[in-house]
DNA sequence: GTGTTATAACTGACTGGTCAGTCAGTAACA
DNA sequence: TGTTACTGACTGACCAGTCAGTTATAACAC
């Protein structure tokens, strides 16, 4: 076995190790209460050797919102492509899947737990989260709802309220479980939510007759 | 004009007056980095002076989350007298006008902004909320959904899926206002985002054909 | 009314502890 | 032997909570 050496060599991965460390002491603490003695910890250096890699304790939390939400921008994109599907009603499920996929595993959600809980706070987050995750996410479900409506698929809903009864469930999820430690009585698979979800929203509440 | 006394001396208002500014200054820089001093200046007190009604700083975030849930649990309670009525659909509607109605407004949505922020640092705070609220809450609509599914009004969806569904629209609705200054494009009112939500869970997205 | 006293309400300087950020020094590698 | 990566003790600022002292009011006396 080859005996991990005490100091490793690798500046270049002490970046993204810092911002793991970062993420689970500010999602474990609040960015205020977190210690960057803790976070060096975590990532298994001292806290002189941190300041090498960032200047200070806001700059991590601010290249960790940055890295998520680069992700997140990349999953909305994916959806933006998906935007005028053959099929939007299956487009429609499987993003809803996703979303609960996502928004039910506490090592995903992480990152949004987090800028939900610290936006208020810093305006260049809030406003950096917006532009890259929300203004692009808003894009697509309105994209995704204008092909459905073409095609006959949706009826002509309001965008804003599709957005929020899209979104919204998959947020009250998180909420839920990695807050709130609310176990659903009968869906805990991710995707079988999904699919209730997507049963009432594309159906609706109402009983409904048959298609002619 | 009565001049307003220096000193007043009404002890029994002290402690609404303090948690007041509590919720103020934590809304606005969160637990951890609000300064006890700024709210004692908030309630037009020195710091001192709050130590004689609040043993800490912990103990006002508590008494806050309790006043919260208590008027939150109310409301809930009203939903639950609401939950076997004559029209569950008129009674869904309203509910969804008040869940917009509550959570587009900065200074009543202040208090669960707060809780969703800090409830993941304090295990009491998020026992006492679910049990307080969030149980009330679910009971409630599931009454809601079993009344209507009794009456024929709705179909028979799953519950857990019913409670995402509803309460999660009114959860980004507060997120995307009051946290990321995301004004909807059309339905700037909250009454009428919640009757277009109203329309996508009623009648779903499908295009529905015309009763019979 | 006008002193006198008692006490409830309050003040703000102070203490002790915590922690972000620094830097002189050390270890590992090339 | 020079350089890069790192350490951890240290400093200065901040702030929760305390407490000796102050002021407003009430209560009672005359």
């Amino acid at each position: 076995m080859t005996a991990l050496p005490k100091r490793r060599r690798r500046p270049d991965a002490r970046p993204d190790e810092i911002l793991d460390a970062a993420l689970s002491v500010f999602s474990a603490k609040g960015f205020a209460a977190a210690r960057v003695e803790d976070i060096a910890r975590e990532a298994g250096l001292s806290k002189g050797a941190v300041y090498l890699y960032f200047p200070s304790k806001e700059a991590m939390l601010n290249g960790l919102v940055e890295q998520s939400a680069g992700q997140l921008a990349k999953a909305a994109e994916q959806l933006v492509a998906l935007g005028a599907p053959q099929d939007p009603e299956a487009a429609f499920r499987g993003l809803l899947r996703m979303l609960f996929t996502a928004m039910g595993d506490p090592d995903i959600n992480a990152a949004p737990r987090l800028v939900f809980a610290e936006a208020a706070r810093f305006p260049e987050i809030a406003a950096h989260y917006r532009s890259q995750v929300l203004d692009v996410a808003r894009r697509a479900l309105r994209a995704l709802l204008a092909a459905g409506v073409r095609s006959g698929a949706f009826r002509d809903v309001d965008a804003d309220a599709f957005m929020r009864a899209t979104a919204g469930p998959g947020i009250a999820h998180m909420a839920l479980t990695s807050i709130f430690g609310f176990p659903p009585d009968r869906l805990t698979d991710p995707a079988a939510m999904a699919d209730a979800l997507a049963d009432i929203l594309l159906d609706g509440l109402k009983p409904r007759v048959a298609a002619p």
